[in-house]
DNA sequence: GTTAGTACTTACCTAAAGGAAAGCGGTTAC
DNA sequence: GTAACCGCTTTCCTTTAGGTAAGTACTAAC
């Protein structure tokens, strides 16, 4: 009892990997959490988002979007103004993932610091 | 007050992502996640690993090993029998990894569930 | 009519990840 | 000696992510 209390077993773990490989793939590639975090902040229109994530082309950026309109995490709404308004908005599934993106900023920030400390030791 | 309950601000978010990216380009990678999750199972050997990862190739193996040393994920044991044993546990530190894995499977469990739903809806 | 802005698309290129297959240096069994 | 096993390394190849630059279709202002 108590030794599976630290580890999960075999079962457990190969059918956890196929959950973990599917939320990494959904939230891979350099630009979608950064694109997320700032959508959720602010709903956007494309250019907008260009300017704000420097160094996105607008093939990436077209891209990424349709990823994440796909999965749910971004809106394309468009208003009949003339011309038309094309705003990107967060959805409320994209907080969703607001726990998780907190458990990896936890985790990758003290990681970095226990790098540093190690770089520190080696010299 | 009460806005920024939800929602992080600007700083916050541009501080954490760097965090969030550090923590992801650790794990990146086709293998890395299952080759931790099987050595915190039970130590292993080389042939071991690669018979348990159906799939993995030496070469590719090899440098997810190297790369998780690097990280301290991972400590390549010797042990002086006839023929010299090679023996790869995961660290204690790999094991900080367990409630952002935990979080990554749960996420990833109730996306493929909703992606499903969707589905059906669209059938 | 030309210029500028918005929201993209297209074509081309590069770098990195990863797979396939073979080899290599050592040991051990036959 | 030769065959097999272990722990890799090397070479070559394909796929994919992403960058650059240019172009397109529409609108609106001057």
């Amino acid at each position: 009892m108590i030794i599976n209390e630290a580890l999960p077993d075999k079962d457990e773990c190969t059918g956890s990997l196929r959950n973990v490989l599917d939320a990494l793939s959904v939230l891979n590639g350099k630009w979608k959490i950064a694109l997320i975090l700032s959508l959720v902040q602010s709903s956007k229109r494309f250019n907008e988002i260009q300017h704000e994530l420097k160094g996105i082309s607008p093939k990436v950026l077209a891209k990424e979007l349709k990823d994440l309109e796909l999965n749910d995490f971004v809106k394309r709404c468009v208003y009949p103004t003339t011309p038309v308004s094309i705003i990107y908005e967060a959805t409320d599934y994209s907080r969703t993932l607001k726990s998780l993106i907190g458990e990896l900023s936890a985790w990758g920030e003290q990681h970095r610091e226990k790098v540093k400390q190690s770089m520190r030791k080696q010299s």
